[in-house]
RNA sequence: GCGGGUAUGGUGGAAUUGGCAGACACGUCGGUCUUAGAAGCCGAUGCCGAGAGGCGUGAAGGUUCAAGUCCUUUUACCCGCACCA
């Protein structure tokens, strides 16, 4: 029986023996192994984390065992909201919370037996630890990547701070659901947009699963088009637009702007209807993303009564109209218009009367009537209507009419992107301070490097303010300081960092954790590199990888870093979902802790349980049964002790299978088909309790392979049958490939398609001689009556069909 | 709307990528042990059928000697993006 106090044993000799500590400068080589940090809250270690750490647990023990020096370190991303609303609901120090919350996170995972190298254990909130966050922070802000920015940013009401576009994802906040808000304001970015084509290519060099990086490309999204000139009839003031299809530059009827549009401002003398372009404007405001793109699938907007505009090759007067179907965000803010091959124009065109010009045709002849919708699907279509496009594809008429813009300084190409710049700000305190000030002198000055780390001041109050200003902006004697500059009075900038900035680059502070003068020793950076498998969930992938991979990326190009990219290969773990198939949600009360199982059956049980629940990647629902399934399997282990014997008793069958099983278990560790590794390990001790007596040799391979998922048994079991020395530092065992094929297979034998008999035949059998040995059976008879074979199918050592009519 | 994924017994899930569908486990049933139960051990278990046999991988077509796997159409659910100009 696996009895669960054996799981404290052997934590303890593991614990102090440090076994699992990786050194720098080994001559082995490297395996770094990363998990995705866990944010400390108050509910404590989840299964789900459980799940996502133990794929990387069982890679590392495997690795450890095959002689490498495994770097796997754990450490705790605690800045960050949920705190310092408790600590706001409670009056009790986020400091305090984050102290004891990293206290039972800590505990818990020991008891579960992770084998991480507890003496790399990082804190984001640790001054030692931020004050290098706050030094790559200088690092953007000396390189222009870091800038201050009054721009529409996204605003969450109800936890009162800006949000940035990858927190606001579907027009909601990311923290609690609710509707963002765009608001006018001043505010750090990151200029991330910089680094979109780095991001991109950078994808071609890692081994990512296709729809992690789909994901990220797309929301990358990058666009080819063109920037077009237009000219505001009679004045000498262009309206730039970006467009994919300059090609259809001559069907131009209207253009449109956004309501945040600058040029409405310019000119609203000129304006005659500007009042009621304004109520757009404020009506527009008021709309929520989420509104602004669900709500209204009718398309809204007001001409604007005193502006035209000129198209560049034909110099036609089109209408000019403001409308929130264009976004400020996005391109230019302002469109060229062409219904006719466009659907969201086409749609306002028809709302409003606008005319339509069709300028793409299909080659043999279209219909000219656009009473059906836009000619958005003409496939190799050909121009008409364009002057001195007509007659070129789509693809030619592109490239023609961007060299004609291009020479007569009209326009050109341009690449767009659906990323935008990072808003690196929130307006709270728990989290990194700013490291630059604002001097009435000298502007914004950043903060010397051995002034750093700039820690936070102690504070009663963490009530953020009513109009979005950060707790600290309320205590003048942090606020008030010198400018390091000119030495005269200076403010500090009292927004904090995003809590996507201590995670942005943890995982090369693990390499070297507590150096004090770079944030990793050369040494430590060129020996580790970077990391060699990185698992974690799929929400972060356009949020904390997108962002990680970006200032790494800015590391490396300023010589910190000697790797590129910062994660060679990318995993995910599917979702353990409660017991009725919902998400575990505390409202649903179908929340399981793992503590209850580590309690109840054994840390073992549950590591086993996890990982044996179902495809590693995909979601799979909790089962108490399962659980016990698990526990059952590993009683039959320790039991198997009952069988074995010191004699040496050769067995053939057993000199198969257990060479199969090591091939097997081990290449599925690697591929992280964990549920049938564990399989294969079943079905194994299924054969050895068919045995009367076991050979020690039999058992202590089992033993080895099974160790990186139950470490606590095989380790007691390892001991009670007295192998040398500690399981953990055994070596992987090898399998011998010609013990595994038989000198006699059995082949099926299907007659039209269906299994009707099975023939045995040497493995090394020739193709013609399984033919004959397959007719030659007496089964094959019954089906020949009044028929004949036609045709013979026979696949070496697979199948055999025989065809008949 | 666009992009991606998933669908297999009573249940969770396997299937070397076109070659014996249902490995392994749960559950259920039976046997053994026991005064009895629990645990353990052994066996059975896709569906229909007494049997021979037939039918079976969300649905409908197709390709092939052979399809869970490839093609076409379609349904449901999940995830991501979303007026991307």
């Amino acid at each position: 029986m696996y009895d669960k106090s054996i799981d404290k044993k052997w934590q303890k000799v593991w614990e102090e023996k440090n076994c699992f500590h990786a050194v720098n400068n080994s001559d082995k080589e490297k395996f770094y192994a990363l998990i995705e940090f866990p944010y400390p809250s108050g509910a404590g270690l989840h299964v789900g984390h459980a799940r996502a750490f133990m794929g990387m647990e069982v890679l590392c023990r495997k690795k450890r065992m095959e002689g490498k020096n495994v770097l796997f370190p754990i450490g705790f991303d605690a800045f960050g909201l949920p705190t310092e609303n408790y600590a706001m609901k409670t009056g009790i120090h986020p400091r305090v919370v984050t102290d004891r919350n990293i206290a039972t996170f800590t505990e818990q995972l020991k008891s579960i037996g992770f084998s991480f190298d507890w003496d790399r254990a990082i804190d984001t909130t640790d001054p030692n630890y931020y004050k290098w966050t706050q030094w790559i922070f200088l690092k953007l802000f000396e390189h222009g990547l870091a800038y201050k920015d009054k721009t529409y940013v996204n605003y969450c009401p109800k936890c009162r701070v800006i949000l940035a576009n990858e927190e606001s994802q579907g027009g909601v906040c990311d923290r609690c659901d609710s509707e963002i808000v765009q608001k006018e304001k001043e505010v750090w970015m990151l200029k991330i947009t910089d680094y979109a084509d780095k991001l991109l290519e950078g994808l071609d060099e890692v081994n990512f699963p296709p729809r992690v990086r789909l994901e990220q490309e797309n929301w990358i999204g990058r666009s080819y088009g063109a920037e077009i000139d237009f000219k505001l009839a009679g004045k000498d003031e262009k309206l730039t637009v970006f467009t994919t299809r300059p090609d259809t530059l001559y069907g131009v009827t209207y253009m449109a702007i956004a309501p945040e549009h600058p040029l409405l401002e310019k000119y609203k003398d000129e304006i005659k209807n500007y009042d009621e372009i304004l109520k757009y404007k404020e009506a527009a405001s008021k709309k929520s993303e989420f509104e602004r793109v669900e709500l209204s699938k009718e398309k809204t907007g007001v001409m604007v009564d005193g502006l035209e505009i000129e198209n560049p090759v034909t110099k036609t007067k089109v209408p000019l109209w403001v409308t929130d179907y264009v976004m400020m965000g996005y391109g230019t803010g302002a469109i060229m218009a062409v219904p006719a091959h466009d659907t969201r124009d086409y749609e306002f065109a028809k709302k409003f009367g606008i005319d339509m010009i069709q300028v793409v045709a299909n080659a043999n002849g279209d219909k000219v009537s656009l009473d059906e919708g836009a000619y958005t699907d003409i496939e190799d279509g050909v121009l008409v209507n364009s002057d001195i496009l007509n007659g070129l594809s789509v693809k030619e008429a592109k490239e023609k009419i961007i060299n004609y813009l291009v020479e007569n300084n009209l326009g050109h190409k341009k690449k767009n992107y659906h990323m935008k710049d990072w808003a690196f700000a929130r307006q709270r305190y728990w989290g990194e301070p700013v490291p630059i000030v604002k001097c009435e002198k000298c502007g914004l000055v950043p903060l010397n490097e051995e002034d750093l780390p700039l820690t936070l001041p102690e504070v009663e109050d963490f009530v953020p303010g009513e109009d979005g200003e950060s707790p600290l902006a309320k205590i003048d004697s942090w606020v008030n300081t010198t400018c390091p500059k000119c030495k005269g009075p200076a403010k500090r900038e009292t927004d904090t960092m995003p809590q996507w900035a201590g995670s942005s680059w943890y995982f090369l502070r693990y390499m070297d954790p507590k150096n004090n003068d770079a944030i990793a020793s050369k040494e430590a950076l060129n020996y580790w590199k970077n990391v060699d498998c990185y698992n974690g969930g799929m929400e972060h992938v356009t949020r904390h990888l997108i962002y990680s991979r970006f200032w790494h990326r800015f590391l490396y190009d300023i010589g910190v870093v000697p790797t590129k990219e910062p994660y060679q290969r990318r995993t995910t773990q599917g979702l353990i979902l409660g017991p009725d198939g919902n998400k575990m949600s505390k409202s649903k009360g179908n929340v399981v802790n793992p503590d209850d199982i580590v309690k109840e059956y054994g840390a073992d049980t549950l590591r086993t349980y996890i990982l044996f629940i179902g495809d590693y990647g995909m979601a799979a629902p909790w089962s108490e049964n399962g659980v016990k399934g698990a526990k059952k399997f590993l009683d039959r282990v320790m039991r198997i002790e009952n069988l074995v014997t010191d004699e040496e008793i050769e067995s053939k069958e057993l000199e198969k299978e257990i060479n199969a099983v090591i091939k097997k278990v081990s290449q599925d560790y690697e591929d992280m088909k964990y549920n049938t590794a564990i399989a294969a390990m079943m079905s194994y001790v299924n054969v050895l309790y068919k045995q009367e007596k076991i050979s020690k040799k039999y058992v202590k391979p089992l033993l080895q392979i099974l160790n990186p998922v139950a470490p606590h048994v095989t380790e007691e079991l390892w001991e009670r049958l007295g192998f040398e020395g500690y399981i953990f530092e055994s070596k992987w065992p090898e399998y011998d490939e010609s013990k595994i094929v038989l000198d006699e297979i059995e082949i099926p034998v299907q007659v039209n398609g269906t299994v009707r008999y099975k023939i045995n035949v040497p493995a090394d059998s020739s193709e013609e001689e399984i033919e004959k040995v397959a007719l030659a059976a007496e089964q094959l008879k019954n089906y020949l009556v009044e028929k004949e074979i036609k045709k013979v199918i026979v696949i070496k050592s697979k199948i055999v069909n025989v065809v008949i009519g």
